[in-house]
DNA sequence: AGAAAAAATGCAATGTTGTTGCAAATATTT
DNA sequence: AAATATTTGCAACAACATTGCATTTTTTCT
């Protein structure tokens, strides 16, 4: 397990440095999606700030981790489980948050429905965020 | 139409001042939501940044607008078409982002569709947003 | 309508979050 | 192991958001 995240480093073309390898780590280990602050907070003490935005930041643009959307002003970030190029994501599962543990978790098997749209309007991407109560809380 | 505001304040319990009425008013004649970037610029000369970010606030805890979910870092507020109550909004509706004029629409017609979720998680809301482009670019 | 009470506003200060340039440190290539 | 390329940390900065308190405005009460 401690020995994959190299491999996932140098496939996306990365340099395989300390902080890339922790902080993947706790992708790998989270059983949800993390902050940024999540992440700086289990951090703090060996990282630089600016190191964790820039690690994020590059893991998004490699198709390591996504971005999942919040109606507050938090980005959440998770493992793409699926095959995810760089540039170009396909994280058209269902994102799921527990209102009663608050984690947000990728719900990868569960793909977004199909809507229909109102005349004229056309669709590029559907994202979809279910609240309610997980199975750990249930 | 202008007469309207003071009403709708006044059902909610608030006191109508000069800056929640304006504020409202951009709501109503907007035609998609508004980010509090949006506000600030067509309210700068008149009123302080301050009294925007509260009365976002305190629009968004009587259930007058309701935030929206994106993935990038910026808040969108919408008025609540149905019938919301302090604290309980019904925004069950889906949310159409123009990737051309980048505005965020409400689609108040379109429910959020169905989605089977994995055992033991139970959905209490649900929320979409779909990207593309709208009528008035198509 | 006018006075008292309650609520909202503006200002200043402060906190939080995210970005940029550059020198030092670390990883990769040969 | 040396040369090259990449990443990191620091410091400074910019944007975004919050808080306390005095002043102003709105609402309530008579």
């Amino acid at each position: 397990m401690t020995k994959l995240q190299p491999d996932i480093l140098k496939n996306s073309g990365l340099s395989v440095t300390d902080s890339r390898k922790k902080i993947l780590d706790l992708f790998l280990e989270a059983d949800g999606a993390l902050a940024h602050a999540d992440i700086e907070k289990k951090t703090e003490a060996i990282f630089n700030r600016v190191t964790v935005y820039r690690t994020l930041q590059t893991f998004v643009e490699k198709g390591i981790i996504h971005s999942i959307p919040t109606t507050d002003n938090s980005i959440l970030y998770a493992l793409c489980k699926h095959n995810c190029e760089a540039g170009h994501h396909h994280d058209n599962h269902v994102h799921f948050i527990c209102s009663n543990c608050n984690k947000t978790i990728c719900l990868d098997d569960v793909t977004v429905p199909e809507v229909k749209l109102p005349k004229n309007f056309s669709k590029k991407q559907a994202a979809m965020v279910v609240t309610g109560i997980c199975e750990d809380c249930k």
